[in-house]
DNA sequence: TTTTTTTCTTGACCTACTTCATTTTTATTG
DNA sequence: CAATAAAAATGAAGTAGGTCAAGAAAAAAA
């Protein structure tokens, strides 16, 4: 039996907070009363497409959990090129993490690649949770480990790979980003011009 | 007044666990019973110039902390060019991280520089100490965190900079590096050829 | 649907950096 | 302290990828 629900209620909080719960159950477990506490640490905000959630100069005061949607952290250099560091889609986290951690002004640019919805936790909240309660900081250790490994992963295949195989290689490993993110911003994630990746892609067309 | 002391004695397991400790509560405060305990956890071990510490194929079973001498974490790839993933020096870290965490086989080579003195703790032992005792969670989860918000940066500067401004950069940031290591070591870790490395220091030279 | 803005494509030319081969310098070893 | 090996320097030639400019396509706004 099929259950028609309002449009509006598909990424309610109640629905939108299940998906982070889920995530987080995958690295440690928690009892119905942490997932309470967890729950009521974080707060659901709707972001339309072209929103930035980070802007340089003002300190990033949350750690965000992408539920629905599309997200970009880039930079602009005094030349007026940007440069992407991260993309992140549903079941991502997303921040300037230098700013974050530190409580420093940023300088990077987080902006929203569509409509979007993420929950996000407070620095201060998220100190409150690690330090009560042991499990949660463990929860963070395993994420900043993840993406440390993820980022030595990441920065030996663009010291060891051509634009072609980076690109080729990000296709293979991220095949859901690539059809959300624009060609100007994976090519400057990729670290290349966006013309140079269009040249790419055609000859790969061609090929096949 | 002044002690002599014998020559092999200067780093002895005394007084190499004090370096560490003493890193240690940099972030978290011990008592004594578990600055104890966290000694107990490390093994001193002696590394001779040209050792290696880890190899592709052989699970990274630890995390060395640099007490003397200097280390470089490297791959080759098929073609047989070596890239440098990191280096470090005394109060440094060094693991072939992706290894270590996940318990799989390494990538990386890490060698030993010059003659060294590594305090090591076994990937079990590790996580003994972080389960045992919050305090030792919040370290490496802090170690963690500030190894991915350093890589941040990296990443973020080889994509805004030239090869001569990365170098600069290099000298600015990590000058007690820079005679320590050998400069094809560096121009691979820079991500240029020790060619054009050799070329950029030359320049720098004559101007000066 | 039309207009406007943004993104992508394509061609022609350019340059930062690589490659290769040889010599010089520095470090290591017997 | 020779002899040998490893690392660095240097010149000449090559190329992966960048820049600039203009038009085409797609998306957003009106």
């Amino acid at each position: 039996m099929l259950i028609l629900v309002p449009k509006h209620e598909l990424f309610n909080p109640v629905s939108s907070k299940k998906s982070l719960i889920n995530y987080v159950n995958n690295f440690v477990e928690l009892s119905s009363e942490e997932t309470h506490q967890l729950e009521s640490s974080f707060e659901e905000v709707k972001v339309k497409k072209r929103q930035f959630i980070v802007q340089p100069g003002f300190t990033n005061m949350h750690r965000a959990f992408v539920v629905k949607g599309a997200f970009r952290a880039y930079i602009i250099t005094n030349d007026g090129q940007e440069h992407t560091l991260q993309f992140a889609i549903e079941n991502w986290w997303i921040s300037d993490f230098n700013s974050y951690i530190y409580q420093h002004p940023a300088t990077l640019f987080i902006v929203a690649l569509e409509d979007s919805t993420i929950l996000q936790i407070e620095y201060n909240q998220e100190q409150e949770l690690k330090k009560s309660n042991h499990k949660f900081e463990t929860f963070f250790r395993i994420m900043a480990e993840k993406g440390l490994a993820f980022e030595h992963r990441r920065i030996l295949f663009n010291l060891t790979n051509s634009a072609e195989a980076r690109y080729e290689n990000f296709l293979l490993n991220f095949p859901n980003f690539v059809n959300r993110v624009p060609q100007y911003a994976l090519a400057s994630y990729l670290g290349m011009t966006t013309e140079f990746l269009s040249r790419i892609r055609n000859k790969r067309i061609k090929k096949s």
